[in-house]
This record gives structure tokens, sequence and C-alpha cells, in this order.
DNA sequence: GCGACAG
DNA sequence: ATCTTGTCGC
């Protein structure tokens, strides 16, 4: 359990993030080794940021791990918005595995938008961390949905959240932010 | 009031 | 993130 006390300033994620999901790798190497994974899928953007440099790449550069940045809602950067063009764009994508390139106005492309499986409206914005190019990323992210979001990421979400439920109801627990 | 808004 | 409303599948 970790207390989180920089707030959430859209762009600056890493920042309040970071710390604790290294440390937690740290961990891993030093305890259980032979658990640890070989590629680490992040509920936040690679590139696909202001500054070319989101979540997924801080944990990945710091870790030395192959990273991948799963977001569930366009981060509107170099010129993408979430616009009629692009929800357009989003309606033509028919099968799970789907994907549209997500080109900035500087010419680079930034991420991918996968739709994640055959009935997912919202589709992913998958972006390159670290170590990983961006069509293996959208493989791999693809390979991980068993539902919209990917089960990784899933799990984490739903076990932190049963673990605050168990903890926060009961006498003497420190409030918890959740990020 | 309006746009923007990773989590 | 959190909250609300509505729909669909089990």
């Amino acid at each position: 359990m970790v207390s989180l006390t920089t707030p959430y300033v859209s762009g600056f994620l890493a920042f309040r993030e970071v710390p604790f999901l290294v440390e937690l790798v740290q961990q891993l190497r030093k305890k259980e080794p032979s658990l640890m994974p070989q590629v680490l899928l992040v509920d936040g953007n690679g590139v696909l940021h202001h500054q070319g440099f989101g979540l997924a790449c801080h944990l990945g550069v710091l870790t030395e791990l192959p990273c991948i940045g799963v977001a569930k809602k366009l981060l509107q950067v170099d010129g993408l918005e979430n616009n009629a063009l692009h929800k357009e764009k989003i309606r033509l994508l028919l099968a799970g595995g789907d994907t549209f390139p997500l080109m900035g106005s500087s010419g680079t492309v930034l991420g991918m938008a996968l739709k994640s499986h055959d009935h997912s409206t919202k589709p992913l914005y998958v972006s390159v961390g670290h170590k990983i190019s961006l069509e293996v990323a959208v493989r791999l992210t693809h390979r991980c949905c068993r539902f919209r979001v990917p089960e990784p990421v899933r799990q984490a979400d739903i076990r932190s959240r049963e673990h605050i439920r168990r903890t926060l109801g009961r006498p003497g627990s420190p409030a918890a932010g959740q990020g």
C-alpha cells in the first residue's frame, strides 16, 4: 500500500506514479527474479505525450524493461483531436485487432488506435514506451484482451480497488489516494 | 460560459 | 479519476 501525495496533472502522470512502479519492479527483481516480466503494460501513454515521454517511457527507462503505453482515452497532443473525423475513423474499425495510426501534425506516428475486441466501441490508444516496436506493442496488447482493457491492466485495476475497499472500510485505516 | 481533461 | 443513466447478456 502506498499513499500518493502528488496531485494528478494531465501530462505529468509519471511524476505522480512512476516512483512507486519502479519500487515494485525493484522489489520483484530482488525477491522473485524468476517472475520478472519480459514486458510491462502501463495504464497511460508512452511517446503519445506532450513532450513525447509519458509514464510508459519513464518506467521503461528506469527499469530497463520493454514497456507499452495503453491509454483508454486519446491524449490530444501534436494536433491529434478527438473530433468528428477521429470518431469516424473509430466507426470504421470493424473487427477486434483493427487499427488506425495516430499521426501528429509533425508527421510522426505517435501511436495506434486499437479496437481491442469485436464488440468494443471505444478503442485503446497504444504507444511505444521503451524497447519495443509499435507493431509488436499493438499485437501483444491485442492478445492480452479478453475484454476491452488488456487483462494485466484490468486485473491490476480490479485487485487494487478490491484491496482499497477491504482496507478503507475498517477502523484505523489510512485513506489512500488512487491513481 | 467554453474548452480540455493519460489517471 | 468519479458519478449517473441506460442497455444488454448471463
